[in-house]
RNA sequence: GCCGGGGUGGCGGAACUGGUAGACGCGCCGGAUUCAAAAUCCGGUUUCUUCGGAAGUGCGAGUUCGAUUCUCGCCCUCGGUACCA
């Protein structure tokens, strides 16, 4: 064995090895129990950054552990292909977005390999060829039949300087961000796929994810948003026009004031033909940003219509305005305002000088003073005629009967979930398999025309999608008529893509269906690995997608990923490492200068895998410096020669107590690993256990086999952590077999057996104390001794002890008075 | 704005079920080795202190024998917010 730590040399060896003897390909087995690890597939955008080499490592370490459990593990790698940074890159350096995106592939395909990473590379996929996106378009064509898929009109952002749609990241303070110009919503045709008629689905079978973290599926449940409520219809005086708004308080229905309707609203579209105030204030809105959070950030403003809407209670006429908080996508592009119990709705009225009419007071003797906010709490019904004295949860059902009654109103069951836009009006992605026929309409492509295959010699120069000026691309005769036809030529939103991936890497390979029994064979995945900023869309759509296969009879079972993880963002003088920070650190460097051992130590060391993880130089030279250490001690270790087999009762109490030392630390690690995934105290715990190996110090046969014991038990646990040394220092242990091939180590339960442990003494709370008593101590003993302890009595010495609690294994606290 | 996280020494973090606050690592300080340095090894390292102790986990209250952990109200910060992936 070399003295020096070569990580250079021992990796390249290693992952030689693992490659010849094909280490981690993936092969169906029944015999074995299957673990299915997936870490979120990247986009491929030149290099490899530190989130991926955390995420990866993270998957990778979990996969290794199950392996050595003796399950049959399936780690699939492919590349999320399709999307933006590719067009944007072919109109700066004039490539073309396939060439691009291949080169990358390449070159990061490399630089996972040099990560030694356990992937089965014969499954290797990538988004962008036919071969993959031919069978998403097939299932859309599916759905179509199913009514699962229809078209309307939707917002855009539209740079009109440009002449080309933007994306929300693309428009930075209501302008685009190359030329600058201000950017107008436009109304367009696009597809939508009815994810709304799986929302109690999605909703009721996050029940189902024990195995997720709490904070996502509250995430999904809120992003979802079920709610029961009314929807109203409001008759529009001297006009047949109704408006029908949708509210989860119908308590306050009396106390509605004014409707508000969406600038684009069909009202607010009559009213401005006689009304310039209400154009000028239509073509103002469409200069507005069409993100949520530039929506709710915005100043509300609003103006009147000069209709007026009838209360179908009270009769009472009230004021429409048209308002740019009100989205015409959502809902019914209407709200109801109560401002004495909505605060928007408050402030708003504050502003116009709109009427405020309270109809709740606080159920308790609270105090509610409407001259400085809104009473939003529910409450007992007031100025509300029959209703006055219900509570709102009583007066619900009251009004909804009445409202039912005169037929002008109708539970309902509203959902925050908006049907999923899948339009795009851009290149780099899937064609939508559509052809759109004068006659005929909107036409599925048959499946045996499938793929329609994306043209990839192009160029892209930025004044939109190339393939919108490619007649040979879009002209097309229609399937069922056979008259000339244009395609569609708007793509999939990339989001599609990623939304199935990983049920196609259990059968990449398969040219005549989407997926095979190998998707039943593997499904569900068992541990999914990725960013927390995926906690809604992504997962979502995929949970969509796995239902929309399964009702087609592709998979089995009702969710895709039984396991979660969800990790943190690694950064860099706190902020997240971005080029445009210019704090970025190149994990080709890391690697190439300590090896993948070190980078891979490091990451799983610095913080458990959910939280952000602060980049450090000096803690990665720390963590170099362990793999040094671990590697000369064993080198010295081994130079001593073969030792004689433990005898495990003839120890002396130091080699006892390293033993001890030895299994308390597996014990952890088992924890760590496998329950916890806190590799950070993992680590912790074996480097402790390697400072008490190191400080032994005793020549004689036995304490060296004790030694032995412990090396292999270390060079296990960091196995699936640091792979390539340890494979090393297996073989210098004197084991022939790989270690990649070994079973993780049982725990010796006689090792941790303790006559003696050590107990806190506590008086009033606060440490006085330590006491040594048997393990098996019963309390009153335990009491007793903690009482007459030296240090102990000079704290309760002349007080009157009130009350002594024993944790047992843990602490005594005496409680005194004066 | 809304939804979901996070805040503990000089730094990254630990304390898992309400029970020793600061494991492990980095940095720093002191020592050994060296002609010297690097590397390596050994020891120390929350703050204050009258050396008895006292204070301390973003801020302010509360529950408890006991709170980093539970409750309420704030502040700061990060992720998502439907066309970034």
């Amino acid at each position: 064995m070399q003295q020096e730590y070569n990580p250079a040399e021992i990796e390249a060896d290693v992952q030689q090895y693992w490659q010849q003897a094909d280490t981690f390909r993936a092969i169906e087995d029944s015999s074995k129990e299957k673990y299915y690890c997936l870490a979120m597939f990247p986009y491929p955008s030149g290099q490899l950054h530190m989130g991926h080499v955390r995420n990866y490592t993270i998957g990778d370490v979990i996969s290794r552990y199950q392996r050595m459990q003796g399950k049959n593990v399936l780690q699939p790698m492919g590349w999320d292909a399709f999307g933006l940074p590719a067009e944007n890159a072919a109109i700066k350096n004039k490539v073309a977005p396939a060439a691009w995106t291949y080169d990358n592939i390449d070159y990061m395909r490399a630089q996972l390999q040099r990560l030694g990473l356990g992937y089965d590379w014969e499954r290797e996929l990538a988004t962008c060829t036919p071969q993959y996106y031919r069978w998403e378009q097939w299932l859309f064509t599916r759905l179509y039949e199913k009514g699962l898929v229809y078209k309307k009109t939707a917002a855009v952002n539209w740079d009109p300087v440009d002449n080309t749609v933007l994306a929300n990241e693309q428009v930075i303070d209501g302008r685009g961000w190359r030329s600058g110009a201000l950017v107008e919503k436009r109304d367009i045709p696009q597809w939508f796929m009815k994810i709304t008629d799986y929302a109690d689905q999605l909703l009721d079978d996050l029940d189902q994810l024990d195995g997720w973290p709490e904070q996502v599926r509250t995430m999904q449940a809120n992003w979802i948003g079920r709610s029961e409520g009314l929807q109203i219809e409001f008759d529009v005086v001297d006009s047949d026009d109704t408006l029908a708004v949708y509210t989860t308080r119908p308590d306050t229905v009396m106390g509605v004031t004014y409707l508000a309707v969406a600038a684009e609203h069909p009202l607010s579209l009559k009213a401005a033909e006689s009304n310039p105030d209400v154009q000028a204030f239509i073509d103002e809105c469409r200069q507005m940003e069409t993100s949520e959070a530039a929506m709710e950030t915005a100043e509300k403003k609003g103006v009147a219509t000069g209709l007026m809407a009838i209360h179908p209670l009270t009769g009472e006429e009230v004021p429409v305005w048209a308002a740019n908080f009100v989205l015409m996508g959502y809902g019914t592009g209407a709200v109801m305002s109560v401002p004495a119990h909505d605060q928007r709705d408050y402030e708003f009225a504050q502003k116009y000088g709109l009427a405020i009419k309270q109809v709740i007071e606080p159920a308790n003797n609270e105090e509610c003073n409407l001259a400085e906010a809104a009473f939003t709490e529910k409450g007992k019904l007031v100025n509300s005629a029959q209703f006055d004295g219900l509570t709102s949860h009583v007066s619900f059902d009251a009004i909804a009967n009445e409202l039912e009654a005169k037929n002008k109103g109708e539970r309902q069951t509203n959902y925050r979930l908006r049907d999923w836009g899948v339009s795009r009006q851009r290149y780099w992605g899937t064609p939508i398999p559509i052809i759109n026929c004068p006659t005929c309409g909107s036409v599925p492509v048959p499946e045996a025309d499938l793929p329609v295959t994306l043209p990839e010699d192009v160029i892209v120069d930025g004044s939109g999608s190339p393939i919108k000026s490619m007649p040979e691309f879009y002209q097309c005769q229609c399937p069922k008529c056979g008259g000339d036809a244009e395609r569609e030529t708007d793509t999939f939103d990339t989001f599609f893509e990623s939304s199935w991936y990983y049920a196609r890497f259990t059968c990449p390979d398969n040219d005549e269906a989407m997926l095979d029994e190998r998707a039943k064979h593997w499904l569900p995945v068992d541990q999914y690995v990725g960013g927390i900023e995926h906690a809604v869309l992504h997962l979502l759509y995929a949970r969509f997608f796995h239902k929309l296969m399964r009702d087609e009879g592709l998979v089995d079972g009702d969710e895709p990923f039984k396991n979660l993880l969800t990790q943190g963002m690694v950064l860099k003088d706190g902020a997240k490492m971005s080029k445009s920070k210019g704090n970025t650190v190149d994990p080709q460097a890391l690697i190439d200068q300590y090896g993948a051992d070190t980078a891979r130590l490091f990451m799983m060391f610095a913080a458990p895998p959910e939280q952000s993880l602060e980049w450090s130089d000096n803690a990665v030279e720390g963590s170099n410096r362990f793999l040094k250490r671990l590697w000369r001690f064993t080198s010295e270790h081994v130079e001593k020669g073969t030792c004689p087999a433990l005898d495990v009762d003839n120890l002396s109490d130091e080699l006892k107590d390293l033993r001890r030392q030895t299994y308390q630390a597996l014990t952890k690690v088992n924890d760590d690993l496998g329950r916890r995934h806190t590799f950070n105290t993992a680590i912790a715990a074996v480097m402790e256990l390697m400072n008490a190996v190191t400080k032994l110090n005793d020549d004689s046969e036995q304490a060296n086999a004790v030694v032995q014991e412990a090396l292999e038990i270390v060079v296990l646990m960091l196995s699936p952590i640091t792979p390539h040394i340890c494979h090393q220092l297996w073989q210098a242990l004197g084991h022939d077999e790989a270690i990649v091939h070994a079973t993780w180590p049982d725990v010796d339960e006689s090792a941790l057996k303790q006559d003696k442990i050590e107990l806190m003494v506590q008086v009033n709370g606060k440490l006085r104390s330590k006491i040594n008593v048997a393990a098996d101590a019963d309390k009153d003993a335990v009491e007793a001794q903690a009482m007459s302890d030296e240090n102990v009595i000079k704290f309760i010495d002349g007080k009157t002890v009130r009350k002594v609690i024993v944790v047992p294994g843990r602490l005594v606290n005496i409680v005194v008075a004066g």
